[in-house]
DNA sequence: CGGATTTGACCCGA
DNA sequence: TCGGGTCAAATCCG
């Protein structure tokens, strides 16, 4: 999801903060988001159902589709709304059980652990809680893994993938969150400012799929996401952020009026402007910037998990675990599922 | 075959 | 000496 990726790294951008947000101020971000989608998927409803006035099946699919879309964006605000910080203080943590998402596992957690000691002086670090501890919009290249004293989980070890080439000395440490906690979250601790941000014209074209290692060790960007403006530099206009925003908004509002268009009406792509439904091209999403992995679930840490509930970035981080300080034998995968 | 991951060994600060 | 962090050869994978 990428609002929680957003959340991760709202409160810090490119200025980062060090230590993880106030559990309040995250709740109330997610709550905003959450809002905002929820306002979005009406007015989206609104625009397709005008589109597709009289269309008979595509305009009841499109009905039935943005219906539960909707639904899901109360039930999720129902949840934070119980889950409130406000609410979790009148409520002794023993109280009766209730659907639990990553996120509001990460607003409801306690203070993390405290800060780790630099290794090197002066290296600024941050640290977030997060479920998703690689959907962080870069790509990374873990150089190694190793089991830390007194935790149950190990600790990965990741780099920017622009480390060689544009000598990005962004680094991160992953370490699944001790804990029984159903679900899991993950201590990550950034190393270093990102010094990869290439210029937008450089960026590698998202919608051209799959191209190969070289594509898929690129950094992903959403044109017009909030973050990548973020990223791509502090030095941009916030007053034209805007303006920015607005005209996203409304280029989102027609890409999705005519991609649902196209599904209704069976096309199977819509990237390309000739086989677009009219209102415009309409580009595939670029895959979830997920680090690739091998590692399977552990025993250890997938038990009693319900993976459909997690994405491609929490499933991969199922480390499998061994004995010895570094090695982690790779469990049978029939046993996994 | 090239890039990513794994993992045993090594480095180095406390 | 211990343990966190990194290196680099072996291995995996698309």
């Amino acid at each position: 999801m990428q609002a929680q990726s957003r959340l991760a790294t709202s409160s810090s951008g490119s200025d980062i903060t060090f230590g993880a947000a106030h559990p309040t101020e995250e709740h109330e971000a997610v709550v905003r988001e959450l809002t905002r989608g929820h306002e979005l998927t009406a007015r989206l409803q609104a625009e397709a159902l005008r589109a597709l006035r009289g269309q008979g099946q595509a305009e009841a699919t499109a009905t039935f589709i943005l219906g539960e879309v909707s639904r899901a964006f109360t039930v999720c605000l129902q949840i934070m709304a119980s889950a409130s910080p406000a609410a979790a203080a009148r409520a002794p943590a023993s109280s009766s059980p209730r659907p639990e998402t990553p996120t509001d596992s990460a607003v409801s957690l306690g203070a993390p652990p405290p800060p780790q000691r630099a290794r090197e002086d002066n290296v600024p670090r941050k640290r977030i809680l997060t479920p998703s501890p690689l959907d962080d919009g870069y790509q990374w290249r873990k150089y190694g893994q190793k089991r830390i004293n007194n935790t149950n989980f190990p600790r990965s070890y990741y780099r920017c993938s622009y480390h060689r080439e544009r000598k990005c000395p962004a680094q991160k440490h992953v370490q699944q969150h001790n804990g029984d906690d159903v679900r899991p979250l993950y201590d990550v601790v950034y190393t270093h400012e990102h010094a990869c941000q290439a210029a937008p014209a450089e960026l590698p074209d998202a919608t051209n799929g799959s191209g190969g290692a070289a594509a898929a060790a690129a950094p992903v960007y959403f044109p017009g996401e909030t973050s990548s403006l973020r990223r791509l530099g502090a030095q941009v206009d916030r007053t034209q952020l805007v303006d920015d925003r607005a005209a996203m908004e409304e280029r989102e509002r027609q890409v999705l009026v005519s991609s649902l268009a196209c599904v209704l009406q069976g096309r199977e792509r819509y990237d390309d402007p000739d086989e677009s439904c009219g209102v415009g091209a309409v580009h595939a999403p670029a895959a979830a910037p997920v680090a690739a992995s091998s590692e399977l679930p552990g025993p250890d840490a997938g038990e009693g998990l319900d993976v459909m509930d997690y994405d491609v970035t929490d499933a991969l981080f199922w480390g499998p675990f061994g004995t010895d300080s570094n090695s982690y034998g790779t469990p049978d995968v029939d046993t996994l599922f």
